[in-house]
DNA sequence: CCTACTTGATAGTAATACTATTATGTTTGC
DNA sequence: GCAAACATAATAGTATTACTATCAAGTAGG
């Protein structure tokens, strides 16, 4: 983690893109508006032309950081776990109790995000509505060995680790505690999009966070002995 | 459900359709090579163009069974869930208890399909991968809410229901049925593509289906009392 | 045998996802 | 203060994709 312009920023692999966007005005100009492009049109819809006539640049200029735009999607989501890594540390210093330790983190990963919680010069709230509704497709696709053997999924899987290893120091004998962990994240991420899209699918109750209080539960539940 | 050539074969929607492709042989031709393509190329590199070559056609003839390819998977995943529906009845069949109801849906709808399952002219083997790796894209764009207007997630709804009434018979209580029904589908698809493409995010165990065991243990746990 | 319908053959279009080249402006080192 | 290095803009061009349109040929039923 590396301050920058009095905010917090995150080391990405570079594999993912071809020249830092952090490093130039540009740069962190293609990341703010291909948030708030992906996040309006959908990323099938998002091109770099319409990027670009956004940030008043070009098509090339846009292709100088990014290869393509599967892996500025790549970059997107790598920034959002290590995010949320972050804010699972934050959550857990200076905490003892292995419980409360695993609850917080529960609450990390499923909670909303709201204006407050935003400390980097990305906006978080749109970029999880875009790890919500398109996250899958960077390994949904037949690229998937390539882009693991790249690093892209590493942010993600110290996520799944970090908390999977405080389950593991709970309940030793416990045998899916990475299985839990991304059951949760990912259920999260689809019951959110059904709350919006499907609601049919899954359980909306007023004035609850369905989906939190849900797979807290149901995380203590799996873990009582 | 009606009988086709001696073998079992599912209603599906007709607004998915221009032309019901059961209709023809070179309807069937259709659905049976886009399968063995969309599982060999992966959705994002299949064409009706290569299709069309495949099965010794052109791209306009299929035009007119299909108005887009997303269709066309949208088609092959009602068909899925129809045939999982099936065997809901069929696996509930004349069984009373509803705790042993439950039972054998979460083992239909967790379990691995092998060839001897299949009753279908359709590849249901294949059709399960196709499933796992690209189901998901049928939603997760800008159109789910006229899709949804039309019908495309009927088949899937009523899988959801099905089980989600069996658990509300025996939890009248329970407050999230549906959204423990979907987690569990969504996080079989998501654990079976992990363990091919990414383990490091789930628990692989030799000589178990973990995601089977995992899902059925963790359902007993969730509706004790 | 005539009509309706299905398929094949061919052609064409707009948009997308890039690649390449050159020009222009800006920063940095000496 | 000037050249070299670098970043960006401007422009052009290509292959592929996702369609649409038109017409001809074959075939099946009444």
């Amino acid at each position: 983690m590396q301050d920058f312009q009095n905010r917090i920023s995150f080391r990405i692999n570079e594999n993912v893109f071809l020249k830092d966007p952090l490093s130039s005005d540009l740069g962190k100009k293609i990341i703010r508006a291909s948030i708030d492009l992906i996040e309006e049109l959908g990323f099938d819809d998002f091109t770099f032309k319409k990027l670009a006539t956004e940030i008043s640049s070009t098509e090339a200029s846009i292709y100088r950081y990014f290869e393509n735009k599967h892996n500025l999607l790549a970059y997107l989501v790598m920034w959002y776990w290590r995010w949320i890594e972050y804010r699972l540390i934050m959550a857990t210093m200076n905490i003892d109790d292995p419980k409360k330790r695993l609850d917080n983190c529960i609450q990390v990963l499923t909670e909303k995000v709201t204006e407050d919680m935003t400390v980097s010069q990305v906006n978080e709230v749109k970029l999880q509505s875009i790890v919500i509704e398109e996250s899958s497709k960077v390994y949904l696709n037949k690229k998937v060995a390539e882009d693991n053997r790249h690093g892209f999924f590493v942010p993600y899987k110290d996520v799944v680790h970090r908390v999977a290893s405080i389950i593991e120091e709970m309940r030793p004998d416990f045998k899916y505690p990475h299985m839990l962990v991304s059951t949760i994240i990912e259920g999260t991420n689809h019951q959110r999009f059904f709350t919006n899209h499907l609601p049919r699918l899954t359980n909306v109750i007023d004035g609850e966070d369905a989906v939190c209080a849900f797979y807290g539960e149901f995380t203590n539940k799996i873990l009582e002995k």
